[in-house]
DNA sequence: CAGATACCTGCAAGTGCTTTGCAAGTCGCT
DNA sequence: AGCGACTTGCAAAGCACTTGCAGGTATCTG
């Protein structure tokens, strides 16, 4: 049974002004479950209890969903862009050139960075958009 | 004509086990003159004077340069890679999202961050393979 | 609650970039 | 010069993502 928070009185997506269809929701909740993933692996999670979707209404959701601002992507790797919910991009990822891993570390870590880069510059970074690269502490023994 | 420290007594292509083709020369000469580029801009600089090179020849021209050491890729944007003569990477690159500019800042300016990513998570950053993305000067205002 | 309509979805084909298989060509050793 | 291995060009394949279109469905109106 549910308590009265979890669950808003009108559907976030209608207030963003979306339709609220099965495929939308699901592909939110995914983003949401899976911390950062592709659109493939997004696809992957609600064909789990939506086996019908198609990999285009996920790339066409998640779109959508990054327009209103409930989720954002950034760059990890190669060439692919991973999917966060937009709530929870609060660090930066560590990615591990050897192995794959993705870290995390908290986005204070490159406030310094950050504001140096803005009174040298007037650049104003966002450094959650692309991964950080090199080679985590296991690799590196 | 050439003064004695123009080239090598050996070519520095032969010297890494490789074979000397004009293709490859070519290759490694138009990174080095574009300073950042993509795979097709590499492609249309050696058409200038090799027209007849094939693309594909050119992204195993690169990858064979990267694993040698000579050039390196960097990660710029959406998709692509780009590609730098290796002694170039001495600078991290500021891409602005709004106008897709590519700026360059000294590799120190990130001495204090790599260092404090090394202390607290043992990751030995390299900031050059990715770019480090956010709002430009000329687009802020 | 029925009807109209704009928005969404699934499907299939298309696009753009990169990789691969193969036969012919070239480099460098002897 | 002659040989073997590495390279190249070409064409086709692979991948990740996008687009066009017809049918379906969430909402709004009355």
């Amino acid at each position: 049974m549910a308590t009265a928070g979890d669950l808003p009185k009108i559907h976030e997506l209608r207030e963003k002004g979306l339709r609220l269809t099965p495929q939308r929701e699901l592909v939110l909740q995914a983003v949401r479950e899976l911390g950062h993933a592709t659109p493939e692996e997004v696809a992957e999670r609600v064909k789990l209890t939506h086996p019908g979707i198609n990999l285009s209404t996920v790339y066409r959701n998640l779109e959508t969903l990054e327009n209103v601002g409930l989720v954002q992507h950034t760059h990890l790797g190669h060439g692919g862009a991973t999917y966060h919910a937009a709530e929870e991009l609060t660090h930066l990822h560590l990615v591990c050139g050897k192995c794959g891993s993705v870290g995390d570390a908290p986005i204070d870590s490159a406030a310094a960075f950050v504001n140096e880069l803005f009174d040298d510059y007037g650049f104003k970074t966002d450094v959650t958009h692309f991964a950080i690269y090199g080679t985590c502490a296991d690799c590196s023994e």
